[in-house]
DNA sequence: TTGAAAGCGTTACCAT
DNA sequence: ATGGTAACGCTTTCAA
């Protein structure tokens, strides 16, 4: 076993061991704060390894472990990581970043969903936000033992308990309750033609919340970041037949396009038509008017879902599902509530 | 030395060795494709490594190697990762992602610059982006002998070939020039009172070229992010004496910011006063009128570096700090240009 | 062409 | 309280 140190390499722990005269074992104890050394033995090592420049080296700690100290976040795959065009998902990221830091956890971005990515084998877990209803990659994830927890219910696996999830039908209707506390009797509904789960489950929930409170329902598609889009479907809408007093918007780029198309056509907002978003992002909040929505909290989603994996990860059992509540933004987009309700 | 190959674990290069009745190196030469074996045996291990659905554990291969595959992304400390609130930082993470995945490289989130962060010390290299004026944390890395490139030069190693960068004196000028052929006669610039770089850059390059142009010079300052404070700053100039018949704005805030209070007062944009950005954003691009601006590309910028880290990394010669040319983006905030200039 | 064995730097166990 | 040493899973040299 060779001892000596040639400069030129980065010092090791035997190198440390060496100029502190105590073994390497000793060392290694000495470094991590364990409580097998003197307290004169931990300060000399630590001064030898400050003296040295010596960091240890954490893939050798890894192998060692078995932990690697990194966890992954997969973000969607509708053509990559573009998806961080979504304020939603550079949210996400910033909270997964926050408490990944908070648990000294290093944090890699998983792009688009492929077969060996280089930071998903890596990891000691991974979270999976808008877990797709069939995709591979996450299926082969968990074949193989990896830690994941989702953000948003994976649809191939029903009441999976590591997972981090909002009330989509419930924030769903307190949105369409305040839109119709304000006055609104016909609520139009923008959603999308991607059969992602969030667009089909707030679908679901408008028309169940529309059938008991007995109002006509009416789904305009528009892709998710398809602005004019949303614009067209929505004038044509608006100056059609039976036009409506509201329009709930599941996307920011819907809401924008449907309150343009509102001004195209010389419509005041709030007191003309009321529109109301599901998500929240800086042109609702820019917009003129401010247009009120759902905020969901990503940030907290991921900082909550960050602590769901690391405890995973430990080996807990899980505690059921995470729920975070959103809350409901109120922008000048809405009317205000009468007291009477 | 343990040959068995307990189910429950994953299985090891050695359980696919005995599966497929190799050794142990020849098992590791097969599965990457080295010529050392016969096309007969490596089939026979890649079979074997299939059935037991092996996969290399990429941590040993990185003691091994001594490399992780791992690049890391380290973002700049104003509150850290915060700072991807700004379009141009989450352009460059969507243009760093793609290059690494091309690279087959996983890319690791290093928010604020702290000290042992798992991300960086786990990585193959780092690319900082905007180097901080006297960061101790990439002199540090630095000093550790931790590849690393930056996007914008170094104020505190000037000339660093390792370096992605625009040429900011000129892109700006070029903004200059542009305004004033449309018709610009007093230009005012809105900057920022942060000491950073990308500011003192600009508002040199503006004052050396009012100089040369024979123009008063006049800056204004607000916060990076202060759409508020640019649209009073800019309210109190045009109401003031002496009003400016255009505006260089430094960031996509104060551009939005100035351009309301040109409507605040009811000056018409571009006709009785021009705006001009110097990044590119979604708030510019949405904006009525919409703002002309100059694009650095920040997504050509990342995928850059991480080619010049890639070849940092590999143990290149450098070749010289790589220049990003960015464009001229014309929009309505601005007037055409006559054609005699 | 293949096998055997020596590390890579660390942690954890068994002695002392 | 500390020292010695065997793994961790892989790549790579040296023999055969």
């Amino acid at each position: 076993m060779r001892v000596t140190s040639e400069d030129g390499r980065k010092p090791t722990i035997i190198d440390v061991a060496r100029e502190a005269s105590v073994s390497q074992g000793t060392a290694s104890d000495a470094l991590r704060g364990s409580d097998r050394v003197t307290e004169e033995t931990r300060k000399r090592v630590k001064r030898a390894a400050e003296n040295l420049g010596y960091r240890v080296n954490r893939v050798a700690q890894g192998l060692r472990t078995g932990q690697s100290g990194l966890i992954a976040l997969m973000l969607p795959s509708a053509g990559g990581v573009e998806m961080l065009a979504h304020e939603y998902y550079v949210s996400a990221l910033i909270g997964a970043s926050r408490a990944a830091v908070a648990g000294d956890l290093g944090l890699v971005l998983l792009p688009e969903i492929d077969g060996d990515s280089t930071g998903a084998e890596l990891a000691d877990g991974v979270i999976v936000i808008d877990p797709p209803r069939r995709d591979p990659s996450v299926k082969r994830l968990r074949k193989e033992g990896t830690p994941v927890v989702t953000i948003g219910a994976d649809p191939s696996l029903p009441g999976d308990p590591w997972a981090v999830i909002a009330d989509n039908e419930e924030n769903c209707r307190s949105v369409l309750d305040r839109l119709r506390a304000s006055g609104a009797r016909r609520i139009v509904l923008i959603s999308s033609d991607e059969p992602w789960g969030w667009f089909l489950g707030n679908e679901a929930a408008y028309r169940s919340w529309a059938n008991e409170v007995e109002m006509v329902t009416t789904v305009l598609s528009a892709g998710p970041g398809d602005r004019d889009g949303a614009r067209a479907a929505t004038a044509d809408l608006l100056t059609g037949e039976d036009p409506p007093d509201a329009l709930l918007a599941l996307t920011v780029d819907s809401a924008i396009g449907a309150l343009e198309a509102a001004q195209d056509e010389g419509i005041e907002v709030p007191e003309g038509l009321q529109i109301a978003g599901l998500v929240d992002g800086a042109p609702l909040r820019d917009g003129d008017p401010a247009i009120t929505c759902f905020d969901l909290d990503p940030v907290a989603q991921a900082e909550a879902a960050v602590k769901l994996l690391m405890a995973r990860i430990r080996g807990e059992e899980p505690s059921g599902p995470v729920v975070i509540d959103g809350r409901l933004i109120e922008r000048e987009s809405t009317r205000p509530v009468r007291d009477g309700g």
